[in-house]
RNA sequence: GGCCCCAUAGUCUAACGGACAGGACACCGGGCUCUCAAUCCGGAGAUAGGGGUUCAACUCCCCUUGGGGCCA
């Protein structure tokens, strides 16, 4: 049975690197018909929050992630008020590291790699260990505590000194894996100090609760960024020293910005939550972060989440690291938009018509959202593409008052339009009909009377099909904005 | 600094050691058209450099360069 996990640290939102590693797994493990655990590292005693292990569940959710097991964010009643809490499913929890940690797990297994002298006791200070490190030149610990000797351990400990408990590495040891990605890696333990498992304080260091985590969690597979790579090592040599069977790992590659380095903050939006806040939907996200570092053979760019899980595979990830490219996220974005109806984009849109303040009624609002539905990137652009629908005194824009400037006659033919609107059955066949006919008559372009009457009724040089426009607007509110677009010419004069 | 990883157009990627190095975003040109968009057609653009191995190298090996990561 596949095993897998994400294992983020909760000091903050859900970065697009985890949001993509959390993905990976979750395909592989739907692929192999495998389960999927989420497993919150919080050992990291001041950084953690709890408000961080809600914001990644919630973007977990947002995406579509689902895990089997781990902390659920659910609603309950708690003295009479609902309220959002954190419940745990699953055989092999609990899920928090720090409560781990608690009960005693990490300790447990330092203690018998201390009685097998596998590792040992270390009372250096930090600036003991700096020291030393300087005065003799070197970059590692020098295993000043290896060789203590009983008494000395048993002198120091009653003195009330809090040692951290140090791993054994053994000197010149080639320790290799056969990474999934990228193939076999070695590495020698010349380059690996005695490493610190337990700190003083008696929380496990990163390497050392994963391991036995992922060991008491019965993880067959370790997916996870490539920054991880360096630690691997110090992990296999863990899980040999405490006979654990290994698991096998793979290796993502990071993604990086426009400039080549790691992703931040510094190149725009990079937390899921940014990203919805933003108006970017679930599967135009996923759709990106599955081909961020991932292909199949027919260099195919559109997937459903079945269709990934159907196709995903560890073989063909992407060794190199990757650019995030917010340009292709948004033709993906404007893509399952186009794929949407009217219906689905307004109740997507919702809050952002209602935060811009759009007031009007539902099928309206709907016709306009349909009007403007390919020009839509980004859900957060929807209040203002259909705005002008439902204000009255729109707003002239600039192109307007430039391109006007082109047409001639422009005042005489509005005028007549309007005297032939009040004429006719306001649809878009009559109202098409009626222009042309007029411009027939006149002698003129078509483009001579519908440029200024675009311009006239939305104050923008871009819009939605003219005839559409204008049987959504209404007879009257036409008549009306021509009206004043006139007044308004006039004042240039 | 040490160790590790990586290297195909601006970006994401495809190519059992054997095609004109394929696709997508972006870009440029054109068609459609009432604008914008969408869409369709077309275009430019890449194997980092140098050595090998081989009849044959994007593909395998070595070096250089560049980028990134981890450890402090």
């Amino acid at each position: 049975m596949v095993r897998v996990r994400f294992a983020p640290s909760p000091t903050g939102y859900l970065h697009v690197g985890g949001a993509r590693t959390a993905l990976y797994n979750y395909l592989f493990a739907r692929k192999n018909s495998g389960k999927f655990v989420l497993r919150i590292e919080d050992t990291d005693e001041v950084r953690s929050t709890f408000e961080s292990v809600k914001q990644i569940i919630s973007s977990l959710t947002f995406l579509g992630i689902e895990w089997d097991e781990g902390p659920f964010l659910d609603k309950q009643m708690v003295n009479g008020k609902w309220q959002m809490v954190i419940d745990e499913k699953g055989d092999y929890g609990p899920y928090f590291q720090s409560k781990r940690k608690e009960m005693g797990i990490y300790e447990k297994y330092a203690l018998k790699l201390l009685k097998e002298d596998k590792a040992y006791y270390c009372f250096c200070s930090k600036e003991e260990i700096e020291e030393r490190k300087k005065k003799k030149s070197i970059t590692h610990y020098d295993g000043y505590c290896r060789n203590l000797s009983k008494e000395e351990i048993e002198k120091k400990l009653k003195e009330g000194r809090k040692p951290a408990v140090r791993f054994k590495v053994d000197f010149e040891k080639d320790v290799s894996f056969n990474d999934l990605i990228r193939g076999e890696i070695t590495f020698n333990t010349k380059f690996i100090e005695d490493f610190v498992i337990l700190k003083s304080s008696g929380y496990p260091t990163y390497n050392f609760a994963c391991v036995i985590d992922d060991y008491l969690m019965k993880i067959t597979h370790v997916i996870r960024g490539d920054d991880h790579i360096s630690n691997t090592p110090r992990q296999i040599l863990l899980y040999e020293a405490l006979g654990f069977e290994k698991p096998y790992f793979a290796h993502l590659p990071m993604i990086l910005g426009e400039d080549k380095k790691r992703l931040s903050k510094r190149h725009g939006a990079v937390s899921i939550e940014e990203f919805k806040r933003n108006g970017y939907l679930p599967e135009a996200l996923l759709n990106y972060l599955a081909l961020l570092g991932w292909g199949t053979e027919d260099s195919k760019q559109i997937f459903s989440l079945s269709e990934m899980i159907e196709e995903f595979d560890l073989k063909r990830c992407s060794k190199s690291k990757a650019v995030f490219d917010y340009g292709k996220l948004i033709w993906l974005n404007g893509y399952y938009i186009r794929k949407k109806s009217p219906e689905e984009i307004f109740k997507l849109s919702f809050d952002f018509i209602k935060e811009y303040g759009i007031d009007g009624e539902i099928e309206r609002i709907k016709k306009a959202i349909e009007l403007e539905k390919e020009k839509i990137k980004l859900l957060k652009d929807v209040p203002y593409l259909i705005s002008f629908f439902f204000k009255d005194d729109i707003e002239i824009e600039e192109d307007v008052k430039k391109k006007i400037k082109n047409f001639k006659n422009v005042e005489k033919n509005l005028k007549n339009l309007i005297e032939l609107f009040k004429g006719i059955d306001f649809k878009r066949d009559e109202i098409e009909r009626v222009l042309r006919e007029y411009a027939e008559k006149e002698g003129i372009k078509t483009k001579e009377i519908f440029h200024p009457l675009r311009f006239s009724v939305s104050g923008r040089t871009k819009g939605p099909s003219l005839f559409e426009m204008l049987e959504l607007l209404g007879k009257e509110k036409v008549i009306k904005r021509i009206e004043r677009f006139l007044e308004w010419l006039k004042k240039q004069e």
